[in-house]
DNA sequence: ATAATTATCTATCGATCACTAGAAAAATTT
DNA sequence: AAATTTTTCTAGTGATCGATAGATAATTAT
């Protein structure tokens, strides 16, 4: 996960991966079929392990704008761990790719849209209940949010700090056109 | 320009750049040197073509708030036109790569960080002439912009037509922090 | 028209790409 | 302990990577 996370599909061998784990290329493919199947199967991994958590903290706020703000602070933080590679592994992956390897784009830029189909759920439920005026284009709204995410990532690949990160996290949520409730365990404010 | 526009640096073979330009390898070398050569030689032309022209358009208006519409505006067009590839060929190009290519990757983000600065230097001047409050942090809102047109990238690379972006980029100007003053020869509002 | 130069070709270089057949080793089952 | 199964290895597959030597064709200079 972590050369996929920091080279990319096409900038990580199989000679990379083996050298990594300490094996010898047919146990891969006895383990995991295919780079192609390997590299689904990691970023499956990687949902489970970042972008899911990151969600359902997000959505168990009982505020849309609290869930926005949970999202961007976890993403601000998670892009940014010294940890783990910098920037998200779905949010900026495989944006250019050979056309053999279009089929691993499309499914990146599937996910992606996920995420943002879920943003726009949250953000029409906050139309129903009053937090955001039901003139609001929720889609253009998650888009915008989904934006900044992408170039958080951007950034933090370019050596952007958490708390750069923080700043333009900030700044997004100034543009929130509603109410600023706030969630049920907000974090603090940075 | 245009394959390694679609496809980036390592998804683009000098096979398909030979193909596609009608002549065979040694003539490629012959004229450009290397495939790196000549991929930076294709960077400084979008840039002349794209980049420059967008951003000298922008520097010309007589407010920031001005300027960032204008850029803004141009990048949600430019980046959506089917004339050309989607996104940017620069904001969100080389973001993962193989490690014997990191040089390629260094030179595309130290022209992001060009990019950043000439936003940064643009606010410093509003702050002093007073169209934004002394108390701004210039770097955080150029990061807050650069953000924007590295998401709109991404999402025009994963299909977004002009008007997605349109509303990107109003949400983005709605959160200037300071007076939203006219230039001298402003686009027209979507 | 001939000579010199430039441009482009064919054919290939060694290295690396993702991937695998068949043997050897390790683990498990009987 | 012997037999079976599973795992991992060595050693390589053909294809493609970026790049080039040497021959040929086209152009320019004399």
């Amino acid at each position: 996960m972590e050369l996929f996370w920091r080279h990319g599909y096409e900038g990580t061998s199989i000679a990379d991966l083996t050298t990594a784990m300490g094996f010898t290329p047919p146990t891969l493919y006895a383990a995991f079929g295919s780079k192609e199947d390997l590299y689904r199967e990691v970023i499956q991994f990687f949902l489970l392990r970042s972008e899911r958590r990151r969600m359902e903290a997000a959505l168990e706020q009982s505020s849309a704008y609290a869930m926005l703000r949970s999202y961007l602070y976890a993403a601000a933080e998670n892009f940014t761990d010294p940890h783990t590679p910098a920037g998200c592994m779905v949010a900026t992956a495989a944006l250019q790719c050979a056309t053999e390897n279009q089929p691993i784009a499309q499914e990146v830029a599937r996910i992606r849209q996920q995420m943002l189909l879920a943003f726009v759920e949250r953000l029409n439920e906050a139309k129903t209940s009053g937090e955001l005026p039901t003139t609001i284009d929720a889609l253009a709204l998650a888009n915008f949010y989904t934006a900044i995410v992408q170039g958080m990532s951007v950034q933090a690949i370019d050596g952007a700090n958490t708390n750069d990160l923080i700043a333009v996290v900030d700044l997004a949520l100034s543009a929130w056109p509603g109410e600023k409730s706030e969630g049920k365990s907000q974090k603090s404010e940075a």
